[in-house]
DNA sequence: CGACTTTGACCCGCGC
DNA sequence: GCGCGGGTCAAAGTCG
């Protein structure tokens, strides 16, 4: 397809590039999608040292959304319970980031809707959604458990429009 | 006035 | 069948 017609917004070919003008981080992990999270914590992480966050788009065999055609799953009408396929069309990307605050401006606006104390950790969790309508971009953003100062961020799904910047 | 934040309650899936 | 954990929505309140 055009593409360019299909996501007009996503001028992005590939890329993730997250600038924090509030914030230098002075070490910057990436995760790619993990089976396990207990795996991802002993998995080794890829430490980048950089003023700009570049990681390379996380491909998990997006077929479904990536077209954006139609992501109603409003009818949602589960399966008779015989045939449920889990939809794993949605693209998980955790960051791990030094940071003293937790509120890391990527150029999108973000709305939280829900707060959460995780048991095996003494911080809460926050949930951030993208205030764009269209945007089924959720953000999750997580203190460390074992190094407060790590704040970890996942993203789960594209955005289909540009950033404010 | 509008948009966003905050907290509680509710719901769902899974395990035992 | 019940309990636990995690995730989401909703109403009220606050800020700009």
């Amino acid at each position: 397809m055009s593409d360019n017609n299909s996501r007009p917004s996503d001028s992005r070919d590939r890329q993730y590039v997250i600038e924090l003008p509030n914030f230098e981080p002075s070490e910057f992990l990436m995760f790619e999608e993990w089976p396990d999270e207990d795996a991802a914590y002993n998995a080794s992480v890829e430490p980048v040292q950089n003023p700009v966050y570049q990681a390379n788009e996380v491909v998990l065999g997006e077929s479904g959304s990536g077209s954006g055609s139609h992501m109603e799953e409003g009818s949602d009408s589960r399966d008779d319970g015989s045939g449920r396929e889990r939809r794993e069309t949605k693209e998980r990307v955790a960051f791990k980031t030094i940071s003293e605050v937790e509120i890391l401006d990527d150029g999108f606006k973000w709305r939280k809707y829900g707060k959460k104390m995780v048991k095996n950790s003494p911080n809460p969790r926050n949930y951030y959604r993208c205030s764009v309508d269209g945007c089924p971009v959720k953000k999750r953003v997580e203190r460390d458990r074992d190094d407060p100062r790590y704040v970890i961020t996942t993203y789960e799904g594209v955005h289909n429009h540009q950033s404010s910047f």
